[in-house]
DNA sequence: CAAGTGTACATTGTTGACAATCCCCAGCCG
DNA sequence: CGGCTGGGGATTGTCAACAATGTACACTTG
């Protein structure tokens, strides 16, 4: 997720870096973005650029029309919103359920860093960095279970949610929320784990 | 939908097709996809071709892997099967609760011809056929309310059900499971119809 | 003979040129 | 004056050549 680190290929980082620039509402919605822009930003040709398109279409990010080329999404309307909630809900409650039977130790001391991340973040009333640790935590929710298809399902709903502007009038309770959910896993207690994480999602 | 209608773009037509084969288990899960081999198939240069990839890819109907290429997509693991029931269900019966709303005479007759189409395919017992006009059905459900957000949230966690080997016995069960929905609709029924979706969705 | 290594081939990744399409706006016509 | 029309620039769509990567298998080596 940090600047200088190993990707596998260059659609890859190309997307990340415009995943972040949309959550971080640099881009806004409607925005169009335009290949060649893109593609002498990057230094690199269009292909890439229009892989990295796709990619980011297939998470709800960007909106595709044909001859038209890209924008950002608008978010989901307000009718829709309390469904993506409850979808993204179901998920992450599923993969929590779970979570408690296959937990070691070296998950919690990632869940543990991802938690500080969050404080520092919070701290620092740095609202880019949230969003990014914010998603990585319940990453990892989904991550645990090592389950491509389970992510592939979570990720468009997660994205649809995160593109959404902040809720919380005090941003330290974010990292209250986030901690609540760490510390019922840590406990072993699934009710208090799963009613934590339905505050966190709204 | 049929064979020779008017698509806009090429990658489209080429996806379409690549579907109905997966969709039929022509394509089988695990199969490799090479570009190569299908840009000349379809008489067009490689780029169409990844193109339609990413959009199966985006459908969960294909895998990739980078520099490896596409594969077609394993079905979801069983311990995932009730979780995509689960968000299929709260999807549809989401769309369905406002169906009642915004009914009109076309929507209802074109819904009609659908089920008539259903209704051949299971007389003839016409796997693929009716493969592709339950798919339809439901996708009427979804776009009645005209907002491609709802479509692409809905579209993958369906394909992931419908790669599915058929559950039923008796293939006219199909056609009977969707008449009960369609007739619930026609009354105005609420709980009638989202007890027959149900019990279509599983 | 087993394990590692090099090499040729198959396949995907990237590029830049060219084609098709869209969009804006000036000019024309009713 | 309002609406149609068409030209030209901007943008995306497609293509074929080339680069990079992965794979299979014969070969060496201990």
């Amino acid at each position: 997720m940090s600047t200088s680190e190993i990707y596998r290929t260059l659609p890859e980082q190309i997307a990340d870096r415009l995943r972040q620039e949309v959550l971080s509402s640099k881009l806004k919605p409607g925005d169009p973005l335009r290949e060649v822009d893109l593609s002498t930003r990057f230094g690199v040709s269009r292909g890439p650029v229009r892989e990295a398109f796709r990619q980011l279409t297939q998470q709800g990010l960007l909106v595709l029309e044909p001859n038209k080329g890209v924008r950002v999404a608008q978010n989901p309307s307000v009718e829709l919103r309390p469904l993506v909630v409850r979808l993204r809900r179901t998920i992450e409650i599923f993969a929590l359920e779970s979570v408690f039977e296959r937990i070691n130790d070296s998950d919690m001391a990632a869940w543990s860093a991802i938690l500080a991340d969050i404080k520092q973040a919070c701290l620092s009333n740095d609202v880019d960095a949230l969003t990014e640790h914010d998603l990585r935590f319940h990453q990892a929710i989904i991550r645990s279970h090592d389950d491509d298809d389970l992510f592939a399902l979570w990720q468009p709903i997660a994205m649809r949610m995160m593109m959404q502007y902040h809720r919380l009038d005090d941003i330290m309770d974010s990292y209250r929320e986030h901690k609540r959910i760490l510390d019922a896993i840590r406990a072993g207690d699934r009710a208090a784990a799963i009613s934590a994480l339905t505050t966190n999602i709204q």
